[in-house]
RNA sequence: GGGCGAUUAGCUCAAUUGGUAGAGCACUUCGUUUACACCGAAGGGGUUAGAGGUUCGAGUCCUCUAUCGCCCACCA
């Protein structure tokens, strides 16, 4: 071995990092190669949505945390699928580029909306590319996607015609959730709660016998749709109203008066005013008691010809003005200021409204049963995320609405028949197919033989693409045994929508569940442990991160949390992330200066150090094996820095010093054969969290093969020795206690001490002289 | 209101199945040693959020309380 003059003095990542990122992709050292037999570990990364162009800490994290499990894997021997894919179309995107331009609608075609949108996902996809190449996230970029693309769009569309086929797909007038400033149906999983200061309108309801009644309402705007008013049964103040009439104040239409035992006496004044519709309860009434449907708001959030003087108005106007109206005719008895949290569209903030519209649903509201007992099938990780999930499907209320009214999307692959309404659907070889640009194949309507058809102009919901990177996977490597995956990696927001509805089709299309594992990731945090986020702009930008410190000492911050676990920016983290790879680098500078005259060939005779280390390699590799195979690459780093840092360089090397030093030869090479057998271990190890340094280091003293990242996982190798050391720890300690005395003595630890008599009681026949030479006295006693 | 997670040294976090509370940073005192000053050694620092319980023994198990984070429900 001859390697002196290949390590330089100092470790210089910039160069280090680029010249690997370079090789790794030139030798294609990830891309994906199937033979039959292969062990598989097919990765579904979450596609990130391009429109991020605020990346920093946290993305860092969450996918590097994936990525040690998979570089792992591929060490331990499997075949390892991993592609990256970006999730650019639907609202996210349009929102994006709405903000940014500043699109007025009115003043921009459909076209130069999508242009604009694909523009800023190639320059989105180029961010992300960028950053995963610094941090040297090891995908198979050759097998890339991206979900407006041919191939997810022909698989978006074959999903939803199996889905019709099978019933699970349905096209209904129903009141559903609707989003007045983006203009479109949504779904449950997109609302998010938001806490929004009101007031409560304590108004007065005339009543037939001439006196009148109080309630109590946030939304006096929908008075217009007032069709019913309830109490509770065993309300002693209202058992009377039951057969008398209510007239809605301004708008005069007589109402009736209605029981629930669901109604509770002690909120507002204990009468509840139902009106088509205003939340969850009145929809329930409605749908319960049959009430009359009064449609009152506009696709665009207004009042229409129902709302009568107050029709055009904006929620927000007409709620001021009916106020207003009701103060002068003296039927607004009070109002108190209060803060209530209302549902809002997570991407808009604007409070979400029930509207009567055509849709397409995927039936799961009836199905709970299934979706949890599926989801108990996947090994969550860490557990308690399955809960998140039953949470999240216990609360179900709604079918999954999948249509949007939006543009830049994936388009839904059906036309209907001008005459009957048939919905035509293209067959699968014709697909992906754009309804609004291309006619059906077929020429005659099946049902009546009319000639025309309309097309559907909804685009999907950014889910209905995205649940379907299972099944994409498969096709996009043309292979079908990389279904299921074997991992999804993903942070805990996208619980309910990406990994639900990816169980959701799975389950429909192949009655199977879409992957074996799911590691879920916490959030970025900033160093005073508020989430990061665009709008506090609480953040360093991630490339300027890696600049800064590197792509190792990066990723070592982030193996700081456990899975699931939220974690804090904290450069003193990261700093010590590039302690440690300095630490390597001079370990192997001194490894590489000593081994000039080792000779691998040779038998050697270990002695006690020897052997202890290699115990303790033992136990390490032991241990950070387990704890990587079961996604905890926290705990595996611990093992393994702790082996490195406090076992091998404290101790083991200043143990060998005067041996490598020395004349003897034999002893020498005892030492040189350990050195070398832990060492190489080691950077193994931490491979998977440092892949940088390693591959420096690998490349320059060992060189068995082309990339310690395709190279064998260590294995414990069982030393065999006739020596028992069972009490070297006593040795240890007397060393210890001779250190101790040196630096209480502001002795160097370089001095040689005469003489030394020691406290710890240690076989001094058996390591005397060890202890002598490896500390520096001349002669110890007991 | 319900649930999940957390609360351990000044700070960030560890602690297998219950068995003497540990590390890093920071702090103090030393030390230039032929891998490393992008360094090394040693030291001080704790009523494990609080109260009760189970146990020979509790950071760990149970109950309650407080604080923080997240999720769900709540729009009369």
């Amino acid at each position: 071995m001859k390697t002196e003059e290949a390590l330089p003095k100092n470790y210089d990542f910039k160069i280090s990092e680029e010249k690997w990122r370079k090789s790794w992709e030139d030798n294609k050292l990830f891309e994906f190669s199937y033979n039959k037999g292969d062990k598989l570990f097919v990765v579904d990364t979450p596609p990130p949505y391009v429109s991020a162009d605020h990346l920093h800490a946290g993305h860092i994290m969450s996918y590097a945390q994936a990525e040690f499990i998979v570089r792992y894997k591929r060490m331990q021997g499997f075949n390892v699928f991993y592609p990256m894919g970006f999730d650019d179309n639907g609202l996210p995107t349009e929102r994006f580029v709405e903000k940014k331009y500043k699109i007025n609608k009115a003043k921009i075609t459909k076209k130069e909306f999508i242009d604009l949108c694909l523009k800023e996902t190639e320059k989105g996809i180029e961010t992300y590319k960028n950053l995963w190449n610094k941090l040297g996230i090891s995908v198979d970029w050759s097998k890339t996607y991206s979900t407006i693309a041919p191939l997810p769009t022909k698989v978006s569309q074959w999903s939803l015609i199996d889905l019709y086929k099978k019933g699970a797909l349905y096209r209904q007038e129903l009141p559903i959730l609707w989003c007045p400033t983006c203009g479109t149906a949504i779904s449950q999983s997109d609302m998010e709660d938001k806490e929004k200061t009101s007031k409560m309108n304590y108004i007065s309801f005339p009543i037939s016998n001439g006196e009148s009644v109080i309630i109590a309402t946030t939304r006096p705007e929908l008075l217009p749709a007032c069709v019913a008013l309830y109490f509770n049964p065993e309300d002693e103040r209202y058992k009377e109203l039951i057969n008398k009439k209510a007239v809605v104040p301004l708008f005069n239409h007589e109402i009736n008066f209605k029981t629930s035992k669901e109604v509770d006496k002690e909120k507002g004044t204990g009468l509840m005013m139902v009106c088509t519709w205003g939340d969850q309860e009145d929809l329930e009434k409605w749908r319960l008691d049959n009430l009359e449907t009064k449609s009152l708001l506009t696709p665009d959030g207004k009042l229409n010809e129902l709302g009568g003087k107050y029709q055009g108005l904006t929620i927000e106007k007409a709620r001021e003005e009916i106020i207003n109206d009701l103060q002068k005719q003296g039927l607004l008895i009070r109002q108190e200021d209060i803060i209530h949290s209302v549902n809002v569209h997570e991407r808009c903030d604007t409070p979400v409204e029930l509207i009567l519209s055509k849709q397409w649903f995927i039936k799961i509201a009836d199905l709970k049963d299934k979706w949890l007992e599926m989801g108990k099938k996947i090994n969550w990780h860490p557990k308690h995320m399955y809960q998140a999930y039953e949470i999240w499907i216990n609360s179900l209320k709604w079918d999954w609405c999948v249509s949007r009214q939006r543009y830049y999307g994936v388009p839904f692959p059906f036309w209907y028949c001008k005459e009957c309404g048939e919905i035509i659907i293209p067959e699968e070889k014709d697909l992906p197919v754009s309804p609004t640009e291309q006619k059906p194949k077929i020429s005659k309507c099946p049902k009546c033989g009319s000639t025309e058809f309309i097309p559907e102009t909804d685009v999907m919901d950014t889910w209905a693409t995205s649940s379907c990177t299972p099944f994409l996977l498969k096709e996009l490597a043309n292979n079908e045994d990389l279904f299921p995956v074997d991992l999804r990696p993903n942070a805990h927001e996208i619980i309910r929508t990406w990994d639900f509805y990816s169980i959701v089709k799975s389950v429909y299309h192949f009655n199977e569940v879409p992957f074996k594992n799911i590691m879920v990731s916490g959030h970025g945090l900033d160093e005073q442990g508020k989430k990061i986020s665009k709008r506090l702009g609480n953040y360093v930008p991630s490339d300027k991160l890696v600049e800064e410190w590197g792509a190792d000492a990066i990723r070592y911050w982030a193996t700081g949390a456990g899975l699931g676990q939220n974690l804090r920016f904290n450069p003193i983290e990261i700093k010590k992330g590039k302690q440690i790879t300095t630490k390597l680098w001079n370990v192997a500078k001194f490894i590489a200066m000593n081994m000039e005259d080792f000779d691998t060939n040779k038998e050697y005779t270990l002695e006690p150090s020897d052997v202890w280390i290699l115990n303790e390699l033992d136990e390490t590799i032991k241990k950070a094996t387990e704890y990587f195979d079961s996604y905890q690459y926290a705990k595996a780093k611990n093992e393994i820095e702790e082996f490195f840092m406090s076992k091998l360089a404290d101790y083991y090397i200043e143990f060998i010093k005067y041996r490598l030093y020395g004349d003897n030869k034999s002893s020498k090479g005892a030492a040189q054969y350990t050195l070398n057998c832990i060492f190489i271990d080691t950077l193994k190890m931490f491979a998977p969290i440092l892949p940088f340094i390693t591959e420096e280091i690998y490349s320059i003293i060992f060189k068995k093969q082309k990339s310690i990242h395709i190279s064998k996982w260590p294995t414990t190798k069982e030393t065999k020795t006739d020596l028992d050391i069972s009490d070297f720890k006593e040795a240890i300690s007397a060393i210890d206690e001779v250190r101790k005395y040196k630096s209480e003595n502001q002795i160097s630890l370089g001095a040689e001490l005469k003489e030394y008599k020691l406290n710890t009681k240690v076989d001094l026949n058996k390591y005397g002289e060890f202890i002598e030479k490896a500390i520096r006295v001349k002669k110890i006693n007991c």
